[in-house]
DNA sequence: ATTTATATACTAAAAATTTAGTAGATAAAT
DNA sequence: ATTTATCTACTAAATTTTTAGTATATAAAT
């Protein structure tokens, strides 16, 4: 899976949200000030060209459609994040959270039930 | 806190490593086929312009020196992953984890033991 | 003292990314 | 049918990032 630059994050979240979408619908997505019609254009473009959505001739004009769902690439931004910046661990990254009071109570519980519920099952 | 470019964070992991090195260090640091001196040079010089290390003289040469730490970045950067890919919850990224074998058990455990401490302290 | 090695500052070319314009095609409105 | 609006393809300027060369200074070695 190839990297999004960050014109190209910007303009997959959009889609991300819209699942399909026009260039106009993309633009009108943004927030003000909105990037020109045919810089939007231009990234869409490079975004099927990377495999992330697929350009679907509708009508006069195109439709995008989501090709690589936000769960995806989350999952490979998240997995470099552990690997780059927390030495492979999850756990790791937990902690690090955990720390500082940066999780409320009721994310620590969900993650306790998180975590059993998986041990359970791989049981 | 400034981004980092690829290039410069690739300069900064081996910093964190080394905590304080010249250029010279650093290249020699730096996997095959090694950049040129000069490049790192620039880059280095564009960390400290950026905040992430101190530049100071020592002898013939300088010594950088980690100014913003990896813990700190880290923090940052998945602070932003969570709040861009995770709805803010770190919860969710934790089940998206746990989901499809991606942590081991003792990884599952070790996460509870942290969450039921870090309520402990809470209370 | 002259050569050699090392380091930096400065500069700039190359590559990647971002942004958007222009020309032309197609459809809609009058 | 002509004007108007919309969309795309193509191109390119502007910006940022990456890479590294050249000139110069300083120290070390002979």
């Amino acid at each position: 899976m190839k990297e999004l630059t960050k014109a190209e994050e910007q303009v997959m979240q959009i889609l991300w949200e819209l699942k399909k979408a026009n260039v106009r619908e993309v633009v009108s997505n943004f927030p003000d000030p909105k990037p020109a019609y045919t810089t939007v254009a231009t990234v869409m473009n490079a975004l099927e060209k990377k495999g992330f959505a697929d350009k679907i001739p509708a009508g006069k004009s195109h439709l995008f459609a989501v090709k690589i769902s936000k769960e995806d690439y989350s999952g490979f931004k998240a997995g470099a994040l552990v690997k780059n910046y927390f030495n492979g661990s999850f756990s790791r990254m937990a902690s690090f959270f955990a720390k500082d009071n940066k999780l409320s109570i009721q994310e620590l519980e969900e993650m306790i039930k998180i975590a059993k519920e998986q041990i359970e099952k791989e049981k």
